[in-house]
RNA sequence: GCUCCUUUCGUCUAGAGGCCUAGGACAUAGCCCUCUCAAGGCUGUAACACGGGUUCGAAUCCCGUAAGGAGCGCCA
């Protein structure tokens, strides 16, 4: 039997981290067991969905390269097949119709409630074969009253529910449109969905699905509920805690397998392992590794994972991810070779390629805007005196690499009894800007001869100003 | 309220009865390295929710309690 997964993202919501490890999970499951995985967007909720959530679930799942082997799905697309089962279930005397009112169902929850009873549906409909006239009567779902249904979980075990605790639900609504719990049903059972994995929120669903598939003639399919993810604070994740658009970790520089690579440990783990490549993701995952316990989500760890990928990875398969996040800055990179040698010069010292790209703008352009709190610590009468004498040797250089800058360097601040910090800071502050750059050497020597010197004079003028066309 | 789920350092986790004086990672503190910033190395602080069992032995099994979460919609 082929595994058959997958992620069914309802669109009334931006797609965010939880919805992505889900996805991961699932696709991971699929590709590891030479599976397929399948993309069906839950759009039945036709008020709450937006065409914006949409975009947002197949251009993440594009950057993630979360690729399907079917769909997207729309439910939406599948209302006749729906209704088909919907009428067979009627005729089958499976589902009956109940013309409750709104307000009859509040009612009746609200005197529930107060008796301290488990709020649901009383059956009031099921047995009735006349109709109200003047209602558009919902369609329910006969479940049955007795016994019990067990979900063999594959996180959680057997989880048992007793039927006299679930109640009649509404398949299709007065409007004649079908529910979530019916599509799902339908859905999974008409795409041969082997695997269900999916958020622990629905585990209370489950029951009532097994129902529906067991009254449809069909197979149930082996569940997994893997536990939600929290905000940084615990609680739970909503547009106040960090449950921003998937997206927005592209819009912030960090790097799909970085973020997969830090989802992916929320819930399951392989020892003590916490690097993984995407490959290595696919050959290790495993739904029997995976926890009960929900997780926080800590922005630090991803961060640090992200910079450990940037690390590791081949510099030539992140330049166009830096020219993007450059182009956002308004500058236009231009070979991918600089890029290349930017990558693997400031990989160490920041941990997203947003970060990379603002920490990189002295690169590019003639002149450079000075920090004035490093001009006036670095660029003062000792700094200044020795940037001085500094350019001449600089420009005497016959040859212009990292190599030969070090020598004038250091022979330059031993001949002075200096250390060599007292001779690279003035010069860094003068090409760069700032007190923080890469080795010097490199610096200068990917900055170039020319506006290498041209920086220095126009530190040493005193109008940081000077050339200035870096945009901030 | 009822039903279901969960519980190891601040956070992510290892742990499937003795290997646990509870391991790793992020964060944090100190030290080393060092032209800046980092990266890297070393060291430290820090946890089995609580109470009962079962067992020669329990973080691991069972039962309670507590705390947190989910569901109970003509939302998904």
């Amino acid at each position: 039997m082929t595994v058959v997964t997958r992620f069914a993202p309802s669109p009334t919501g931006m797609l965010h981290i939880g919805g992505v490890r889900t996805a991961l999970f699932s696709w991971l499951y699929a590709r590891r067991m030479g599976g397929k995985f399948i993309l069906r967007v839950e759009d039945t909720d036709r008020e709450r969905s937006t065409d914006e959530a949409v975009r947002v679930i197949l251009e993440g799942m594009r950057w993630l390269e979360l690729d399907a082997d079917e769909g997207p799905y729309y439910q939406t697309q599948r209302f006749p097949r729906y209704k088909e089962v919907i009428d067979r279930l009627l005729l089958e005397g499976k589902a009956y119709r109940c013309y409750c009112t709104k307000e009859e169902l509040d009612q009746l929850r609200a005197e529930q409630m107060a008796r301290k009873e488990k709020p649901r549906y009383d059956g009031r409909w099921r047995d009735r074969t006349d109709s109200r006239p003047g209602v558009d009567p919902v369609i329910r779902f006969r479940n049955p009253t007795e016994g019990e249904v067990v979900v063999d979980d594959q996180v959680h075990g057997k989880v048992v529910f007793r039927n006299s605790e679930l109640d009649d639900l509404v398949i299709a609504r007065g409007d004649g449109t079908p529910t979530y719990n019916f599509c799902v049903v339908v859905d999974d059972m008409d795409m041969g969905v082997t695997h269900v994995i999916r958020g622990d929120d629905h585990l209370n669903n489950t029951p009532r699905q097994m129902n529906m598939l067991a009254a449809l003639g069909a197979k149930t399919p082996s569940y997994a509920h893997v536990p939600m993810i929290l905000g940084a604070d615990g609680a739970k994740l909503s547009k106040r805690h960090g449950a921003v658009s998937v997206l927005q970790y592209e819009e912030e520089g960090y790097l799909p397998d970085a973020l997969l690579n830090y989802l992916v440990r929320l819930g399951w783990s392989h020892g003590d392992q916490e690097i993984f490549t995407r490959q290595q993701m696919i050959e290790l995952f495993d739904i029997a590794d995976v926890n009960k316990a929900a997780s926080a989500f800590n922005g630090e760890k991803l961060l640090w994972l992200n910079q450990q990928h940037m690390m590791r990875a081949e510099p030539a398969a992140l330049v166009a991810y830096l020219r993007k996040q450059l182009a956002s800055l308004g500058i236009e990179a231009g070979d991918d070779g600089l890029l290349a040698r930017i990558i693997v010069a400031q990989r160490e010292r920041v941990k997203t390629l947003k970060e990379m790209a603002l920490a990189s703008q002295y690169f590019f352009g003639e002149g450079v805007g000075i920090d004035p709190k490093a001009a006036d610590k670095h660029l003062r009468a000792e700094g200044a005196a020795v940037l001085q004498e500094l350019r001449g040797e600089l420009a005497a250089l016959e040859t212009w690499d990292a190599a030969a800058v070090h020598g004038v360097l250091s022979a330059f601040a031993t001949a002075r009894g200096l250390g060599l910090g007292k001779v690279a800071q003035p010069l860094r502050v003068a090409v760069t800007g700032s007190t923080i750059s890469p080795p010097i050497d490199l610096t200068v020597e990917m900055i170039g001869r020319g506006r290498t010197l041209s920086r220095i004079d126009a530190a040493l003028a005193g109008s940081s100003s000077a050339a200035v066309d870096t945009p901030a």
